[in-house]
DNA sequence: TACCAGGTAAAAA
DNA sequence: TTTTTACATGGT
C-alpha cells in the first residue's frame, strides 16, 4: 500500500545510507526493498510512484514509517531559502528529494553513535550488525535492535568478542543500565538535551549533537565535530577555521545543511 | 605493512 | 589547564 510523501522524493537516495555504508542487520536491503522491524512486525519498504510501498501496511505503523523516512523534516522551506546560498542552491536541486532519515529508536540511536565513534562507518557497520544479529530479536530479513533491558543483561567480555574495544562495551552497558529516561530527552530543548546526554561516560558532544540531527529531528543541530562533515564543508567551502561557528551562516536550517553537504561530497562532489 | 576512519576519557605534561 | 595517548576493526 502507498505511503505518500511530499514530492520530489526519491526512496533510493534518502535511504542509501543503509548500503553504502555497510550491512545494518536492523534496516536491511534485500532484493530492492528495506525491511526494517516496526512495533514487532517486519515491514518492507519499496520505491513507488508519490511516495513509498509499505508491505505489509497497518495503520498503527504508519506514523512511525513516516517519521522514520524523515517527514518532520520542512524540505520546501529549504529548498527556497537553499537558493541564496551557491553551495546549497546547487545541493539542493542536484539532490532534490533527498530527505534524511531520522532514526526512531533513542537506545539504537545512541548506541550506533558510540559503535562509529573513531573508526569508520564500515567497520562501525560490522560490528553493530553482530550486536543486533545477538542480542536482537530476528524477523524474516531484518532483525529488531536489542532491546535496552537485554543489552543491560549483556557483559562486557560478550561485546569485546564482537569487536568492540573494552571502552565501548563499557559505554554501552552502562548506558542500558542508567535510569535515564531516553524518551523523555524529545521534550527538552537542544541544550538540555545535550546536557544530559553529555553526563554520561561515552556519551560526547558529537554523540549529542548527532541524536538531536538524525534522532530528534531538530532543525539546528550541527555536529560541528564531525569528521566527515568538516571534509565536506572544506571541500564545498574551502577551509573553515570553526565548524562551530560556520554553522551561524547556515541558520535556521543547519540539520539539513550538514546532511545536504554530506550526501552532496558523496554524490555531487565540487568540480 | 602501516595507516586511517563521521570520538572519548584518562593520563601526562 | 592543555596536550597526548590508547583504543579494536575493516578497508586500502
Amino acid at each position: 500500500m502507498l505511503v505518500p510523501l511530499p514530492q520530489p522524493y526519491d526512496f533510493e537516495l534518502s535511504t542509501s545510507r543503509f548500503d553504502v555504508y555497510g550491512r545494518d542487520a536492523a534496516t536491511l536491503w534485500h532484493d530492492g526493498g528495506l525491511h526494517r522491524v516496526f512495533a514487532g512486525r517486519e515491514v518492507r519498504l519499496e520505491a513507488a510512484p508519490g511516495g513509498v510501498d509499505v508491505h505489509p501496511h497497518d495503520g498503527a505503523i504508519e506514523a512511525d514509517v513516516l517519521r522514520f523516512l524523515g517527514l518532520p523534516f520542512e524540505l520546501e522551506p529549504f529548498r527556497a531559502w537553499a537558493e541564496a546560498d551557491p553551495v546549497l542552491g546547487r545541493l539542493a536541486l542536484g539532490l532534490a528529494g533527498y530527505r534524511p532519515v531520522l532514526q526512531p529508536d533513542p537506545f539504537e540511536a545512541l548506541v550506533t553513535s558510540i559503535t562509529a565513534q573513531q573508526v569508520s562507518l564500515q567497520s562501525a557497520a560490522a560490528i553493530r550488525s553482530r550486536f543486533v544479529e545477538r542480542y536482537g530479536t530476528p524477523y524474516e530479513y531484518a532483525h529488531a535492535f536489542p532491546e535496552r533491558e537485554r543489552i543491560a543483561e549483556a557483559t562486557e567480555g560478550e561485546l569485546f568478542g564482537l569487536g568492540f574495544s573494552n571502552r565501548k562495551a563499557e559505554y554501552v552497558i552502562a548506558l542500558a543500565r542508567t535510569d535515564l529516561d531516553l524518551d523523555e530527552l524529545s521534550e527538552l530543548p537542544d541544550e538540555e538535551v545535550r546536557a544530559r546526554l553529555v553526563a554520561l561516560r561515552g556519551l560526547g558532544e558529537w554523540t549529542a549533537d548527532w541524536f538531536l540531527a538524525r534522532h530528534l529531528g531538530r532543525p539546528h543541530a550541527w555536529p560541528a565535530g564531525d569528521l566527515g562533515l568538516r571534509k565536506a564543508v572544506a571541500a564545498f567551502y574551502g577551509d573553515v577555521p570553526d565548524l562551530r561557528a560556520f554553522a551561524e551562516r547556515l541558520h535556521p536550517f543547519e540539520n539539513l545543511s550538514a546532511h545536504y553537504l554530506l550526501n552532496g561530497l558523496r554524490v555531487l562532489p565540487p568540480s
